[in-house]
DNA sequence: AAAGATTGAGTTGTCAATCTTA
DNA sequence: TAAGATTGACAACTCAATCTTT
């Protein structure tokens, strides 16, 4: 396998750094800012955009990209703040539906400026000199396909 | 704040998609042919390059970006495996070298070739459209200054 | 038996407290 | 008393096993 030349080491080492930095520096904001770590904003969000606010929990966790009893542990987080509570399925007793709250919905209304904010501060201000378009066509093949779950844990940008 | 308008939108999506994506399949794959994650790939590949194949702790915890006592973990797991050994520091009895065993070495020679083929397959392969300097240089400004630590826990990509 | 979800056990990380040497 | 590193307690995930309905 070539190895990546002086061009390309550059760009890895930047995406990589990136990476790495972006999902921390955003993390951190939301949780000191509104209480809450990104796989809860993830599930708010989710939620709010749903059909009567509601979601079984397969898709849920599907949506947010967590196993189903990660979502199950998140959800239960965010039950004992009132943001999100848990129904039984009319249809299938078998299932649950995760719903949010008006307290959710709230918290969601009061956390997204910021996070917006911290998303343009952070990332898209400084893209600013690319050709987005292009930009957003050439990445988004990156995620293409399954997301495979969390190897077990999991960080670090992963250098070459 | 004002929102994103849909060119930032599918640019953003794009790239926190890949945020989320890339570390997990490149843990995934290193971990699967390679019984590393990439908190340890990383500590090989820093102790690799460094003189004598040796960092002192805290060296060595800033450069893969892990809190100093997450390192000490790391280094005690590879320790486990005859990857890495401590030294006890001559000039100060108070520090402690992380090591590069020659198994160690032998370990990051056989991960590298998979690895890098992870990247070139997973990331470089995509942005062949693009004009990489550019890229390289927009990106690089997002990861520039203090990398923050790990919130406590943390995930996701951070949707909008 | 299989699908939906929760629970139990284990892993990797964090911060705060501790131990040792300077 | 401060700096370097480890240890203890805890958080947030994972997978495997379980419980409940279909």
């Amino acid at each position: 396998v070539r190895p990546l030349n002086a061009q390309e080491q550059a760009a890895w080492r930047a995406f990589a750094r990136a990476i790495l930095v972006v999902p921390r520096i955003l993390d951190n904001e939301l949780l000191e800012s509104h209480g809450l770590d990104t796989s809860m904003y993830a599930v708010l969000m989710n939620l709010s955009e749903a059909p009567e606010r509601s979601l079984r929990m397969g898709e849920l966790a599907n949506a947010v990209a967590l196993s189903v009893s990660g979502l199950t542990r998140v959800v239960e987080r965010l039950g004992r703040q009132g943001l999100v509570e848990r129904i039984k399925c009319e249809t299938d007793a078998r299932g649950q539906l995760a719903h949010l709250t008006d307290a959710g919905f709230a918290r969601l209304e009061a956390a997204y400026p910021d996070h917006l904010d911290g998303v343009r501060r952070c990332v898209m201000d400084h893209l600013d000199t690319l050709d987005l378009t292009a930009f957003a066509e050439a990445v988004g093949k990156i995620g293409l396909g399954e997301i495979p779950a969390r190897a077990r844990r999991g960080a670090i940008g992963g250098l070459v």
